[in-house]
RNA sequence: AGGGCUAUCGCCAAGCGGUAAGGCACAGCACUUUGACUGCUGCAUUCGCUGGUUCAAAUCCAGCUAGCCCUGCCA
């Protein structure tokens, strides 16, 4: 009762005062996409808030195609949408429409307002119709044709629908306002005539209908009550509820929009990444550099982390762009008590203990998750060999170093105190080989207390050591200064490219199935690639890396 | 005779006339067999600006300013 404190969004509260009011009973929502291109994170959102407010109050959500444009709409988009929403956990049941099948019905309404006079065939020509617009501060003036009896029109659009039109001689149009300041209502196209192929009704139709008059109609077919769209769409809504209100629908939806969600540091938007996908810039629609959904399942994303993004960022009109340090904290926290905690070296360095036996092998008995101790052990071998981390040995350590460096003692994470000893360089320095002694006594889990260090770090046993590649991946667009530059060209972050490691893992490692995911201890988070990843050739694509608070000295 | 929408911390975002929630980020301390995690602490005397109404304004009124969207036979 108490949580009843926790604040609702505007649409909720616009939704409390419809059920209120009797305006509706019930609450049916829907996810309309156009299937021209893979839904991406922006998509998520509308996804999860329509899924989400149907459940809240124990409706209906509808997942529905806006085919209205066969120019543009595939059935690999249907099929990959289809996919997505699913994968999201936005259960749709048996709620699957297409605009495509409402075609019939929405031609029948096309009749009504010609017969109440509500709209008009036109003969001008896409450049006469644009001139005879207006501007956004001129008023517009009406068509020669929009006087044309009901009987001509009924007779002229008869003509569209049975091929008798070629493709932009002819159009529907509402007979609204040509003057109105809101150019949407100034005649709206209703209907154009298209003689092409459509994925879903093939040839049946040659005349399609514009998304301002198809929209509400479907909205109303199926019952939906709240249309929730964005911002952009705020301008249409008295078209919409024209629409409506000339058709008379008994209890007629209602559009609320708010505002889209942008992304710092990534490309949103479906003709950026289109174009990116189409110019081979990337592998395709789900290459891990992309945040379309299906990149960002196969980067290793959860369904759970992006709900917990969108739930985080909010629903609001005032545009904004969410930090994507927001999103790597969801996936972070998602992934904290669920994923195994392993052993991966991405930059070896060999290390020799040289008083351990040399043809000994121990096996450590490891948790797999040191906070959530129900996801149980595995032994890891561990002997004379090693690689580390390069990165954890220095020969003269900064200030506030604390990992290995001549004469130091760090532990060895799950197994003994070492203390550097030496090390070999090559011809130009570089360091090839880092020798340390071990303390039996410091077992890892033997309780021993002697002596503290302050270091800790990660190795793998070079002769059990699992081979695989690892990809890093930065961000592929300098925020900066946007995506494409003024003269068309595509402005790449130099340091945008993947970065692929060979790497050492733990043996157990060897076993990973694509999609499996794991925490490499302060290396962040991998998921095995499912689509590269082949049975000899393990690969994994960092998710998100981990925060550090370590900061080398200059 | 242009119209519509928005403006609260670096980024999201509550707030709906009674004296600025929360999260991310950041900083510091503690803890630590991951410099992780966790815990604690700090982080808007002020809500785009200017006036006005009121005992009282982020909240109401007026006028400005800035940003986004709209002149597809796209959605």
């Amino acid at each position: 009762m108490e949580e009843q404190a926790i604040s609702r969004n505007f649409i909720e509260m616009a939704i409390d005062r419809d059920l209120a009011e009797g305006v509706y009973t019930k609450v049916v929502t829907r996810f309309p996409p156009e299937p021209n291109g893979y839904l991406h994170i922006g998509h998520a959102k509308s996804i999860l808030l329509n899924y989400g407010l149907a459940q809240e109050y124990g409706g209906t959500f509808h997942l529905r195609f806006d085919d209205t444009n066969p120019t543009k709409e595939k059935v690999e988009f249907v099929d990959s949408i289809i996919a997505d929403v699913k994968w999201l956990g936005a259960e749709f049941g048996e709620h699957l429409y297409f605009a495509s099948d409402y075609f019939e019905q929405m031609y029948e309404a096309a009749l009504k307002l010609i017969r109440k006079g509500k709209a008009y065939v036109c003969d001008l020509s896409p450049e006469e119709i644009r001139e005879y617009r207006g501007t956004l501060t001129q008023p517009g003036k009406n068509s020669p044709y929009r006087d044309r009896t009901a009987e001509e029109n009924l007779r002229l659009f008869e003509e569209m629908k049975d091929g008798k039109c070629e493709d932009g001689s002819r159009v529907l149009r509402a007979k609204i306002d040509m003057a109105s300041p809101n150019i949407n209502m100034r005649d709206p196209i209703l209907y154009r005539v298209a003689k092409m192929e459509h994925h879903n009704t093939g040839n049946t139709w040659c005349i399609y209908p514009m998304y301002d008059f198809a929209h509400p109609i479907e909205d109303a077919i199926e019952g939906v009550t709240h249309s929730i769209c964005t911002l952009e769409f705020e301008d249409h809504r008295p078209l919409y509820d024209w629409v409506v209100r000339e058709l008379e629908y008994p209890n007629p939806p209602r559009q609320i929009e708010f505002a889209k969600m942008y992304l710092t540091n990534v490309i949103t938007g479906k003709r950026y990444i289109k174009r990116l996908v189409e110019d081979g810039i990337v592998d395709g629609w789900d290459d891990p550099r992309l945040v379309t959904l299906s990149a960002l399942r196969r980067r290793g994303f959860t369904p759970e982390s992006i709900k917990m993004f969108m739930e985080l960022s909010g629903v609001s009109k005032a545009q904004s762009s969410v930090d994507y340090a927001m999103l790597e904290y969801c996936i972070r926290e998602d992934l904290k008590l669920k994923k195994a905690r392993m052993m991966a070296v991405l930059d070896p360095i060999r290390l020799v203990i040289d008083n351990y036996p040399e043809d000994q092998v121990e096996y450590m008995e490891v948790p797999n998750n040191q906070e959530n101790p129900e996801m149980g052990t595995r032994r890891v071998p561990f002997c004379r060999e090693l690689y580390i981390e390069r990165e954890d040995f220095m020969i003269e350590p900064p200030k506030k170093y604390f990992r290995l460096y001549p004469g130091n003692e760090v532990r060895l994470m799950n197994a003994y105190f070492v203390t550097c000893t030496s090390y070999k360089t090559d011809e130009n320095g570089t360091v090839t080989e880092v020798h340390c002694t071990y303390d039996p006594e410091t077992k890892s889990g033997s309780g021993f207390t002697g002596r503290k260090v302050k270091g800790t770090i990660h190795w793998v046993a070079a002769p059990t050591a699992v081979k695989a590649e690892v990809r890093l991946y930065e961000n592929i667009v300098d925020e900066e200064r946007g995506i494409y530059n003024d003269d068309g060209s595509l402005n790449l972050n130099p340091n945008s490219l993947v970065i692929r490691k060979e790497c050492y893992m733990e043996p157990e490692l060897a076993d990973a199935k694509p999609q499996d995911s794991f925490q490499f201890v302060r290396q962040g988070y991998f998921c095995v690639d499912s689509k590269d990843s082949a049975p000899s050739n393990l690969v994994f694509n960092r998710i998100v890396s981990l925060k550090s608070s370590y900061r080398p000295a200059k």
